[in-house]
DNA sequence: TTAATAGTTGAATGAGTATTCAATTAATTG
DNA sequence: CAATTAATTGAATACTCATTCAACTATTAA
């Protein structure tokens, strides 16, 4: 993490404002304006930095999906041991405290440009790809220590984020903490079925 | 569909060319005057009929919502016969051209008002909580027929929709239609092996 | 036919938008 | 210290936004 000079620790908190910014306003009506006047800077410095509206909706989205990818990674270093590893991984994937770290109006808002940019898309598709990709070299490793029998490690990386991404897109239309938690426990054992666990 | 007077014609011309309008713009950048321009009437027309941009979006989403619903009961009906019913229904769900009939971005965007607007997160989570009832009701029946042996039919009709969002939230980012397409038979075919199929 | 209502128009309002630019201050380098 | 570069400011640009309003034209009812 870089970030020597002045000019990269303002273009990351210009970024991080806009983030903060678009987690209470929406993301589509955070302007270059609000930004400034959070950081209580004038808005041309912000266009100093970012030469056009377009550019800062690109960092944000870098910004969003390194942050979301951090979480996941952060998930992995943290089992004790390896034969571990696995079974926290999922139970953390599937708990409701832990996807309060990202903020997912700001995230369904970015992913719904995907339809309109394909710069947007191939830049989401990548994270979500590198997330699956992890998944599934764990689950190689579960093999040969005999953990679990999974026959397409692939295939059943990818039928995990299937689960999850829906369950989490269903249980934010909800209102309660509790029937969040239960549907988060329904998947949960789903998951551990589809990993033979 | 009554219909009768102009004013409800009018007013669902508006919201079919805001529809229309969202998905080549975008539903965050889409205003008044841009509806009013692909209707060739004055922005004051439009703002008689709705009072204000809010009454708009909202009318926007419950035609979203009741679109999606129609789109699946239309697939319920379209079944030869009960027994073919369910295998029907879930070769229909996770097939792409089906998925074509509605705009997924414009879909998103609204979804991800869910966030800020409480309102919007009710009219969302009624909707899904409808469709999972009426799959939960097709097992019950197949139970009882004995197609199927499912011992919490609603649980497994959640299940299947988790599946099945978290399966199109991914494929959106694909490019090709290939990968598309076989994300989608993988997930179908997981959805058949829930179901005891 | 007259009166009342509903539909439609175009112009105007004021606030907010992204972006440009010249001027000014601060930091860095020779 | 002097010269250069980088960071910052505030004012101004042209544009779009939602919304208001008075005037106008159909349509309908008495």
């Amino acid at each position: 993490m870089g970030l020597s000079n002045i000019s990269d620790l303002r273009k990351k908190e210009i970024v991080e404002a806009f983030y903060k910014t678009a987690i209470k306003e929406g993301l589509e009506s955070t302007s270059i304006a609000k930004i400034a006047k959070s950081l209580d800077i004038p808005p041309s410095l912000i266009v100093h930095y970012y030469k056009s509206k377009d550019e800062l909706v690109n960092a944000l989205i870098n910004h969003c999906l390194e942050l979301y990818l951090k979480i996941f990674e952060k998930t992995y270093d943290s089992a004790i041991d390896s034969s571990q590893m696995l079974p926290s991984l999922i139970n953390r994937m599937f708990s409701k405290d832990w996807n309060d770290l990202f903020d997912d109006g700001v995230y369904y808002s970015a992913y719904a440009m995907v339809f309109r940019e394909p710069k947007f898309r191939e830049k989401f598709s990548k994270i979500h790809k590198i997330l699956r990709l992890k998944l599934s070299e764990l689950l190689k490793e579960c093999n040969e220590t005999g953990m679990i029998k999974c026959i397409n490690p692939d295939q059943t990386a990818n039928q995990i984020f299937f689960l999850l991404d829906g369950t989490y897109f269903y249980i934010n239309m909800l209102e309660t903490y509790k029937e969040q938690n239960e549907h988060l426990e329904s998947s949960k054992k789903l998951a551990y079925s589809i990993l033979g666990l």
